[in-house]
DNA sequence: GGTCCATATTCGACAAACGTAATATGTTTG
DNA sequence: CAAACATATTACGTTTGTCGAATATGGACC
């Protein structure tokens, strides 16, 4: 591993380090993981997709049952499930007439449990 | 604590589980919650904004530094600092003519963690 | 096959976000 | 104080996101 080269850090948290020596090269790299990661964020920046984020991640739950836990529209909730669905994140299974989704990808996983954390732990950090 | 009422979660990760005894106030909670969320999740899901908070977990950049690095124009590079700024995200500190940023909260600090290690990390996890 | 129920999709209206250009504020220097 | 520089703000046109209403699809049951 080129040392000269290394935005990874050590002793930084996981922090990303960009010195002087960032070239135009790895500028674009980033771009590109900015652009990938901001879609991603986009998708679960939504106050209704982030409730279905949270709701399903104790457990699969079918279109009807989010309808009612999030006051919200058929409409609307079918929409926000396919926008999340369209991003990977979560997971249609049909069962009769209902539809059931749950999770599929680690991604929404560890960053519900970050935003969790934050915004609606007891022991919420500073 | 009550356990009958306890949405924090034991040996899950972390994560909130919402079982049948899951009341109307408790979703009115989280609904709360998931607006402050959501807010916050807006201002850093953009490319220019996520870049922005990814160099400045580096240290302190003036405006110029974040223009000629973002390849962007300096209104708009502005704009989306006012949006931080607003946000409590990250700090102004004027040095002669220049004005330096830096982050501000350890929120941001966390996501931005959290987002590198999804999406920029060697060692990316799937 | 026809009807009911659950879910998805399409379409149109409306609001919010974004970028650019122009202008304003504030600081240094001569 | 004037000129030059760094940054902020405003105004405006364009795009994007979101919701509601209406319509379509697809399984279950008679």
């Amino acid at each position: 591993m080129d040392a000269a080269h290394d935005t990874q850090t050590r002793s930084n948290g996981g922090l990303p380090v960009f010195g002087s020596d960032t070239c135009a090269a790895e500028l674009d790299e980033m771009m590109k993981n900015a652009q990938e990661a901001s879609n991603f964020l986009k998708a679960i920046s939504h106050e209704g997709r982030l409730m279905i984020l949270c709701h399903l991640a104790s457990g699969e739950k079918s279109v009807t049952e989010l309808e009612e836990l999030l006051s919200a529209r058929q409409a609307a909730v079918s929409q926000q499930l396919s926008r999340l669905r369209l991003e990977g994140l979560v997971q249609p299974r049909r069962d009769g007439k209902a539809i059931y989704y749950s999770l599929t990808d680690d991604r929404s996983t560890k960053i519900i449990e970050v935003v969790y954390n934050l915004f609606c732990g007891k022991n919420r950090q500073t």
